[in-house]
DNA sequence: TTGTTGACTTGGTAATACTGAA
DNA sequence: TTCAGTATTACCAAGTCAACAA
């Protein structure tokens, strides 16, 4: 709902008023819309232990330990099944043993199995590459668990469509330079995963949406338009706003106009590949295969149609609203707001001493409060994984020595007893939980009360949630994977760390601490942030405060992701043709680039920043390490890395050979341990991607094969029936995402408690299934039912009766076989994060329209929230 | 050209809230 | 009403990427 503009110097409190009860859905609703119409060697191959709890995530609990060994102890291979590579697989590919034990008794194909395990696949011809041969697929029944996500996927799709399972990990524009992909052929714009099983619909999509943004002036949700975003100031930097919008715009900003050097042409339909034409530039060569001169000039219409539109967002900025009483967002470049209110932050209370003594060499020890606070960090986490790391422990055991001081009692942490305050912070917890509902309820009110005022921002006359308004309390770093600095100490946040962002006239926010005061305060409109400070364990980095993911804010910034997104649609295919030239390229950055390219392409990979000795040892596509990639005849790449997260990622993928070559050639005179793409950075391939597509980085592929798929997916799974088979579908997209993601969780502490007690209800309901077949038996012959188990007689039933037992009771059977499947499937795969960053919520909006599934049903009340900019969307609408 | 910095997105897990069966 | 299982939210770590500085 939208709040009436306010005045600046009202207090946030009092307008507080009755709509925070109101959904925070539709907050503007009269303007959505409008919106939706417009617009290394230290890396351990075996040791990667890096999580907590599952470091190396095991579908079935097993300890990381278990993941370490190695080929060869698997007694049986899963089969090629990754999205991108062919179910034909031999045997003994396993790099890790299926877990020894905690499975549950469940079916075969309900067996839990170690989620590394590889997979295997067979080499394509590789002329033929686009259509390999395909092959039979005799355990594609064998359980899934012990694969790697990627190599999950398609064994369900795989049994569908077998043939087109066994393509090669390719691009979809030939290698035959003598064969110029045919439009009608073409399924670039689906990621290999998809097209495995989403040839046949092709087609099947409805037609395109009339959100043909890209040409029209994006319009914020006031109505005005917005005007190119300029460079942000460093937090170090206190220009004023004015001064920030003389910087340069940034190239990747989808508002930032083409230039007639970037302007690539939309690459739709390639020719013919010409002759080796390495010195020219790829984007030179996209342009070159441009079917006719009429896309060309369409191209330039498009150009044109942005400048102009450029020239009315002048237009209207100079007649129209340049009257407004009020500065309109946008109306200075780079800017993102034009008035900003806020309260500020809140901060932790104050250490509370609870005098439980630890024991030192048995003994109790008096710690003064600060060391007492630092000892409970410590303790809280007894019964964590990081006990187990020596690391923790020792940058723990430094930073608390400074804390007790040189000549303090305590000097050896092994000697050291934190049990005593384990336990008082257990029945600390257990009180907590004890408390009645009043009081439970009592409290959080009393929370509400006295956080409500820091929950709210106004911007631009606007009443938005902040996002995390809560300062991080002091506590002990728990850095993921082999994080060097896990265990430091992570001190107390004061308002003097904090600099402030806030609308130049509003009210500063009051610091909450008595005799304190903020660092800075700023008034940086070109930026989102609402405080900031730095981060205790790194200091050059920063802990932003941000408004809520349901903010106006966030949700353009969202919804122009997924326009990017979708732009690169209409680029893919001349982006994959292009990049299929280069991988024989004599020019070995070239090369690297078209290789590279291609892996984030198809196997969905980060881009892989560079990182400092002081981070966690883990990659993406251009920081693999030559051991992460192991070249196996005659055109399987086995990846095995720590991403991000420290999750370690595994597939095994068949390709096309001039990549297998490359990949070789790459490898050739390095150690394990050296840069697999010595000759690319992040920089120098995103900027390669921009002279494909404007804008274009390595992140958007993700997105976009992301949707993709799921939309694809969706197309082909939904076949009516019942409100529950729509959203079972759907779930099975969201899950295929998440595998080509690699979206994994670890298992959770109940699930094989969960899948025993389901076990226990099957094995009693078989039991119960006898007794009635026996009776059945008996009634048929007219003779009465024997005792139950219990001893007590039982009624005599018609033999009609007894039948109708039997079928409900095998109905209940099957029903929680079924539910037993699905826990085992998912009990690794991690379905949110996809749906929170990657799916594009319109595909799922227009989907539920077209197929009456109620949106709640996909979308949680935040994710509502979250997406309140799509709800609108026609269902007609595809990716 | 390369390295650094700043701002933002992505991501898994712990804590908490909710729900339905016993 | 209790409790276990599940869903949601909060938290904060760890990525990406563009601008800027050297």
């Amino acid at each position: 709902m939208a709040v009436e503009a306010f005045s600046k110097t009202k207090l946030m409190a009092e307008v507080d008023d009755d709509d925070d009860d109101m959904p925070l859905v539709f907050k503007r609703s009269s303007t959505t819309s409008k919106q939706n119409q417009s617009n290394s060697s230290s890396q351990k191959q075996d040791g990667r232990s890096g999580r907590q709890a599952s470091d190396v995530r095991s579908p079935n609990g097993q300890s990381s330990s278990a993941q370490k060994v190695k080929a060869g102890t698997s007694s049986k291979a899963s089969r090629a099944v990754s999205p991108f590579t062919s179910p034909k697989a031999s045997p003994s590919s396993g790099r890790t043993s299926p877990a020894p034990n905690s499975r549950p008794s469940a079916s075969a194909g309900n067996q839990a199995k170690d989620v590394n395990q590889q997979s295997k696949i067979v080499p394509n011809e590789p002329k033929q590459a686009v259509e390999p041969k395909s092959e039979p697929n005799d355990e594609a029944e064998d359980s899934e668990d012990d694969k790697p996500l990627s190599a999950r996927l398609s064994s369900g799709l795989s049994k569908s469509n077998s043939s087109h399972a066994n393509k090669v990990l390719g691009t979809s524009a030939s290698v035959q330079k003598s064969r110029p992909p045919k439009k009608e052929d073409s399924d670039d714009e689906i990621p290999l995963a998809s097209r495995f099983q989403l040839k046949s619909n092709a087609g099947a999509s409805t037609s395109k949406s009339s959100n043909s943004e890209e040409v029209k002036p994006k319009i914020r949700q006031n109505g005005l338009p917005s005007t190119t975003v300029l460079s942000k100031r460093p937090p170090g930097d206190v220009k004023s706003a004015a001064q920030a919008s003389v910087k340069k715009p940034r190239l990747s900003d989808a508002s930032t106009p083409v230039s007639s050097k970037q302007a690539s042409v939309k690459p739709e339909k390639k020719t013919e590949d010409d002759d080796d034409d390495d010195d020219v530039p790829i984007s030179q060569r996209i342009k070159k295969s441009v079917a006719s001169a009429s896309k060309l000039s369409s191209a330039k219409k498009a150009t044109k149609v942005v400048s102009s539109s450029m020239k009315t967002k002048k237009k209207l900025k100079k007649s129209k609203y340049s009257k407004s009483s009020k500065l309109q967002p946008s109306s200075g470049e780079g800017q993102k707001w034009t008035t900003l209110v806020h309260n500020g932050v809140i901060f932790p209370p104050p250490y509370k001493p609870h005098g439980v003594k630890m024991l030192y060499k048995g003994k109790p020890v008096d710690l003064t409060p600060e060391q007492e606070e630092v000892a409970t960090m410590y303790a809280v986490m007894l019964d964590t994984d990081y006990m187990s790391k020596l690391q923790f422990k020792e940058n723990f055991m430094n930073d608390w020595r400074k804390i007790l001081g040189k000549n303090h009692v305590i000097q050896n942490l092994d000697d050291c007893d934190f049990t005593p305050i384990y336990e008082w912070h257990q029945s600390e917890k257990e009180k907590k939980k004890q408390m009645s509902t009043e009081e439970k309820k009592a409290l959080r009110e009393e929370k509400l009360k006295q956080e409500e005022k820091y929950m709210w921002a106004i911007v631009d006359g606007v009443k938005e949630k902040v996002g995390n308004f809560r300062v991080e309390p002091p506590g002990l770093f728990r850095g993921r994977g082999e994080h060097p600095k896990m265990g430091k100490l992570k001190r107390r946040i004061r308002p003097n760390d904090i600099t402030i962002n806030i609308g130049k006239g509003a009210p500063i926010p009051e610091c909450p601490i008595p005799g304190e005061r903020w660092k800075e305060v700023r008034h940086d409109n070109t930026v989102t942030w609402l405080a900031f400070w730095n981060d205790p364990i790194n200091p050059r980095e920063f802990k932003y405060v941000f408004l809520a993911a349901s903010s106006s804010l966030k949700g353009q910034s969202d919804k122009e992701k997924y326009e990017k997104a979708r732009r690169l649609k209409d680029y893919i295919e001349g982006i994959r043709s292009a990049y299929t030239k280069d991988f024989t390229s004599k020019d070995p950055v070239k090369r690297q680039i078209a290789v590279a390219t291609y892996l984030i392409d198809k196997l969905a990979l980060r881009a892989g920043n560079e990182k400092d000795d002081d981070e966690a040892d883990t990659v993406g596509c251009c920081t693999l390490k030559v051991e992460n990639v192991e070249p196996v005849p005659p055109n399987i790449l086995k990846f095995d890395f720590l991403g991000k997260d420290s999750i370690r990622y595994q597939n095994e993928v068949a390709v096309y050979e001039p990549v297998f070559k490359a990949i070789q050639l790459f490898r050739s005179g390095k150690k394990g341990g050296d840069d697999l793409f010595d000759k690319l950075d992040t920089s120098k391939l995103n900027a390669h991607l921009k002279e494909l597509m404007p804008g274009l980085t390595a992140k958007v592929f993700r997105t976009y094969n992301a949707s993709v798929t799921l939309e694809q997916q969706l197309t082909k799974l939904t076949q009516g029936g019942e409100l529950a088979e729509k959203v079972a579908v759907y779930n099975l997209a969201n899950k295929e995402v998440a595998i080509i993601c690699n979206h994994q969780r670890s298992v959770s502490k109940s699930h094989s408690v969960q899948i025993s007690k389901l076990n226990e209800k099957i094995d009693e309901l078989k039991a119960l299934l006898e007794e009635f077949k026996v009776d059945l038996a008996r009634a048929k012959k007219g003779k009465p039912p024997l005792k139950g188990a219990d001893g007590k007689a039982k009624r005599n039933l018609a033999p009609e009766a007894l039948q109708k037992k039997i079928d409900q009771t095998n109905v209940k059977i099957e029903n929680i076989e079924r539910q037993i499947e699905t826990k085992e499937e998912l009990k690794t795969v991690a379905l949110g994060t996809s749906k929170i960053n990657y799916l594009d919520p319109r595909i799922t909006v227009a989907w539920c329209k077209r197929h009456e599934v109620p949106i709640e049903k996909m979308f949680n009340k935040s994710l509502l929230a979250k997406f309140a900019w799509a709800m609108d969307v026609e269902p007609s609408f595809t990716f």
